[in-house]
DNA sequence: CACCCGATTATCT
DNA sequence: GATAATCGGGTGT
């Protein structure tokens, strides 16, 4: 198990975002090991109005943004949902991250089946707060080290060419929609819509 | 398949 | 009071 290391969050969220496509994203529960390769992700970087850090660091929901990389930031979508970003950002910039927006199952299922309280497997994954429930990620999970063995981790996993990788706008903001900073795998049947 | 809407809370106006 | 990086269930075509 090859993990991803620091300095590949050292840099753009953008490029992050890209390069994230094809990685495991594994969280452990006691002795079951819940996984999925990520199929889909968007940057948000500090200068971008659609990003919780735009404002600035003036609330506690966006402290980790600007936290140390390779960390998880977990916020609370509509009231009801959790989603879960990865801290990373070039030197350059204050805050930063990339949400996860879907995975391909890979470990797990049956954990994931129990959590989502349904047996299809596109239905799993597919969605940024489909998949923190399916891998039992929430709030508490907020500010999490994901180089520091806390169960809760990123490793390299499949290779995604170049070819097989769609730009496209961001899905659900109402600014900076001219971006095209949401990537996915071409034709993957667990990306979202 | 398309739209519409309610759930539920942190944040902003 | 309104909006939001969403989801699932409802109704209609």
């Amino acid at each position: 198990m090859n993990y991803l290391t620091s300095s590949f969050y050292h840099q753009d969220a953008v490029i992050v975002a890209k390069e994230l496509l094809g990685a495991l994203l594994i969280h452990k529960i006691g002795d079951t090991v819940v996984a999925g390769y990520i199929v889909e992700t968007e940057a948000y970087c500090s200068d971008d109005a659609a990003c919780h850090a735009y404002k600035g660091r003036k609330t506690l929901r966006n402290a980790t943004l600007f936290g140390p990389v390779a960390h998880a930031y977990v916020y609370v979508s509509y009231g009801i949902h959790f989603c879960i970003n990865i801290v990373s950002r070039h030197p350059s910039i204050i805050a930063g991250g990339v949400l996860i927006r879907a995975l391909q199952p890979v470990y797990g299922i049956e954990f994931m089946q129990k959590m989502r309280n349904t047996t299809q497997l596109k239905n799993l994954t597919s969605g940024p707060g489909k998949l923190t429930q399916a891998l039992g990620i929430t709030l508490q999970h907020n500010g999490t080290d994901l180089l520091n063995n806390s169960g809760l981790f990123l490793a390299q996993g499949i290779e995604i060419a170049e070819s097989d990788i769609i730009a496209s706008p961001r899905i659900g903001i109402s600014q900076a929609k001219e971006h095209l900073w949401r990537f996915y795998v071409k034709g993957n049947p667990f990306v979202s819509k």
